[in-house]
DNA sequence: TTAAATGCAAAGAGTTTGCACTTAG
DNA sequence: CTAAGTGCAAACTCTTTGCATTTAA
């Protein structure tokens, strides 16, 4: 038991950590606390600043490694958007990103719809795609020009 | 007749330029040249070098500025990859780039089968979907893990 | 002639690195 | 105790901006 529903736990995470020589310290549970509650995504830049908040004078640096960290350990991936990269939970049902060129907004795209997407790339190519690794920009649905 | 065979031509460019109260000048030329050259794509650094053979002391800030000015007036398009965006012709088929995560190959995913992802997502979502403005990360059928 | 473009130098974001000091285990 | 982690300052890359000078038209 713990609180989160599914995939990655604080406590499984520190458990990791330090099986693997890593040492858990107050910088990396902020961080990480930062991580794991986000339900988005967010930029090194934005944990900084969210870990500030709660422990003044993190370093940046420490918030960069510690991210890369994290990554190289699999509990968080990064995403590619017009303005850069941001960090998410792995795994969490992974989803694609469809930002509108317009108005900006980012909305996501199901599981149910991607499925099919990656389907017709591998059958055409044997290239294995993941969608979530880089946004898909467009159009959205208000912005469209209505006849 | 020019010589090429579709799309954008040097000559229009310098028309279109004109026409619009924009100049011509060499250090445009020779970014222009390299732009329209180019088949694959391009970054910014990378036409900065390219032109700086050519015509020596090209400043990268003229680079930046002319390569944003073909873009306002539609004869270029900018995708993003791991490292940063790069700049190709614009229309040119519009391809969608398919980045090998492993090998790093970028492989073209041709426009038969480009269609019917987008019709899914616009399908499922009204979201119209543009997949060459971000690359596709994935696995190559050569990297993939085979049986 | 004159508005547009260039070069230059400086400024900014974002990210990385080396190193001495601190600290978790 | 001691190897790992942090803070700090500097360095780097990429990109933008202000301004005086040059130049296409």
């Amino acid at each position: 038991m713990g609180g989160g529903k599914a995939g990655i736990e604080l406590e499984n995470v520190l458990r990791t950590l330090r099986e693997r020589g890593h040492r858990v310290t107050p910088q990396r549970r902020a961080i990480l606390r930062e991580a794991l509650s986000t339900r988005g995504h967010i930029s090194p830049g934005g944990v900084a600043r969210a870990v500030a908040q709660r422990i003044p004078g993190v370093n940046t640096s420490t918030v960069y490694r510690t991210l890369g960290l994290l990554e190289q350990l699999g509990f968080v991936s990064h995403s590619h958007f017009e303005e850069g990269y941001e960090y998410h939970l792995a795994g969490r049902a992974d989803h694609v990103h469809l930002v509108c060129r317009v108005c900006g907004r980012d909305q996501d795209l199901d599981e149910a719809s991607t499925a099919p997407l990656a389907e017709v790339v591998e059958a055409h190519t044997g290239f294995i795609p993941d969608f979530t690794h880089f946004a898909v920009s467009g159009v959205c649905a208000e912005c469209r020009p209505k006849p």
